[in-house]
DNA sequence: TCGAAAACTGTAAGCGCTTCCACTTTCACC
DNA sequence: GGTGAAAGTGGAAGCGCTTACAGTTTTCGA
């Protein structure tokens, strides 16, 4: 007999006199603690089916004192590779019965205000590198809220997990030089991101390791409209350039074909490489070599490392890196079918 | 004077003793309800603000019965556009201070129980129509949970959000019959989705309209891998076809790119056509047309719809449908540059 | 058969917040 | 100066759940 059309849900009061027993046997019956007898176990069974019975979370929650919930917050959405972390996580996660409440900061007024609030819901928080403001990071450490940080430089006593960069961005700019490329620059603002900065310093080291002068950054935004401009740029000033490192794959791929538009051939006059391994990558003509990165593996990680801090089961800070794979296309004239994998972790 | 390091965070108590004010009167300042004296005002905000106080909400949410979250149950992350619509639902949440509590269900082992849960934590839920049987639907229907459909079938007494389909894949199709194309077939299976269904429809009313039989639908599912196969397959076999209208991009680009490298000029031997506008669809050569969705778009509406159930301010259940835009690519082979939308709302 | 221990069950106290109600103070106006 | 209304405030109940504690029943060995 299922509760009528506008009755309210039926809570542990009802349960327990449809059962006749008390509240605190029904609840010992439904969250499976303490000592219970198998016929009261029924009678409570089939009562909170009969009424169709959910516990409500926040009566738990408070009782409990804690949500079973972890807030995710990221920058935004855009491209695939959110989505992909986020499906890491929230599969995670709800295998381990904790719910995901999710907060994008791209465009909100007050990030601040909103992640207080999220923290009041919660019982830790992810915090993706490009989220947040340093200073709100501190509130909530000094607030005792857990937190993981994502693809973010670590931060004393805050775990963190984040991809492999460097190393990849210079093993991809090494096998360039090695190519006898001459002119290489590197594509997109090192100070947007952590993970960008990185890319640079891996840039770098394979210039520097060769005791080649550093290229400086070209300093634009990592989308695809900027990155069509910054070809442009590059067709009319007939700048002297044999190959580009983009910071992502959208920058990459704008360049791609607007330089081949400009009848300039990709690879042979000039190289371009991207990062993130998006699907058009693999559509485009040449196809774009690039970097993968786990990201669902990420995402994962991230929530297991926050779970662990949670429970407490774990109270040294740690610091992972996940390990990219060189993806090698068309786009960097140096053989494609082979492909390469960093793998680090600490 | 922060609270130290250890602490447990603030209670209303706290900042009542501090504020030597009553409880009731902290809680009025806070929520801006009730009258309050300037004075009480300020030395409210002052201990509040010395706490670092944050109200727990679960506290908040047993004392007003309301969660002020919305859930959102999606298949999967997959693709952009279920993040364009998370994004666009986000938005709209954030903005009129509800939280968004996201489910995906691809891979969840019981979706019912999870359901179940979600609903004792949220307000109402947004539902997409690949995400869920429609059982459990009725389930939630039937604990009076303020429901919004989104890519669904309307239910009775539930509202739905979806964009139209049947009528751009009717244009689309007309298009192509009267550039002459004979042999056209439908790819992807219709029975995977209301969206790909509607598609179908439309695809269907555009042969009937002319007279013409109905192709049998080529049901194969939607992706990438998918396509390859049956590409592969029309190659081999030497199928008599001269369009392919497929059920969405993945599939699209997979038969584009895998005819071309069977050697089939595309669009003058065979015209392709996509669904979704990804962003690989504008970078592939020749560039898919396809049809755009307005993903934000349709989950702000969404957020909004749940809301206005959720506070009452509506009671008739709406089905609004959402224009798309036909994007007229090379691999269509009817010109390129012209973009055709179809509005209607309802 | 008895008694102690084990198994089970119920009572009641909270968790932190909102809000009704009653009470006190302030104020405007006659 | 006295009055009534309005403004401000606090006490206390209650939201639905968990759980310590105490009370009751059952079990089982002697």
């Amino acid at each position: 007999m299922a509760s009528g059309p506008t009755s309210k849900p039926a809570t542990i009061y009802d349960v327990a006199a449809l059962a006749k027993l008390s509240i605190a046997t029904v609840s010992r019956v439904l969250q499976g603690t303490g000592p219970v007898s198998a016929k009261a176990r029924a009678r409570v069974d089939q009562a909170a089916h009969e009424l169709n019975y959910v516990p409500l979370r926040a009566a738990r929650s408070l009782a409990v004192q804690r949500h079973e919930a972890h807030g995710l917050v990221l920058p935004d959405l855009a491209g695939p590779f959110y989505g992909d972390l986020l499906m890491g996580y929230e599969r995670w996660a709800g295998e381990h019965g904790q719910s995901v409440i999710l907060t994008v900061t791209h465009g909100n007024p007050d990030p601040s205000r909103t992640i207080r609030d999220l923290a009041s819901r919660v019982d830790g928080i992810v915090v993706h590198g490009n989220a947040l403001e340093l200073p709100v990071v501190h509130d909530l450490r000094r607030a005792n809220v857990p937190i993981v940080l994502v693809a973010h430089p670590p931060v004393t006593g805050c775990d963190s997990v984040r991809s492999e960069s460097a190393s990849s961005a210079e093993q991809l700019t090494s096998r360039l030089l090695e190519h006898g490329r001459q002119k290489l620059l590197f594509v997109g603002d090192p100070d947007s991101s952590y993970d960008v900065s990185e890319r640079y310093v891996g840039f770098s080291a394979a210039f520097r390791s060769r005791g080649l002068e550093v290229p400086k950054p070209e300093r634009v935004p990592l989308t695809e409209t900027a990155g069509e401009a910054y070809a442009s740029k590059l067709l009319e000033a007939n700048i002297e350039v044999d190959g580009l490192v983009c910071a992502n794959d959208e920058l990459g791929l704008a360049i791609l074909k607007t330089l081949g538009d400009g009848a300039v051939v990709v690879p042979d006059e000039v190289v371009v490489t991207g990062w993130d391994d998006v699907m058009a990558a693999r559509y485009v003509m040449p196809g774009l070599t690039t970097v993968r990165q786990p990201m669902a593996e990420l995402g994962r990680l991230a929530a297991q490392r926050l779970h662990e801090r949670i429970t407490g089961e774990r109270t040294r800070a740690r610091n992972d890196v996940l390990g990219t794979e060189l993806v090698l296309r068309g786009s960097c004239g140096t053989g494609p079918g082979e492909t390469k994998a960093t793998r680090s972790t600490g």
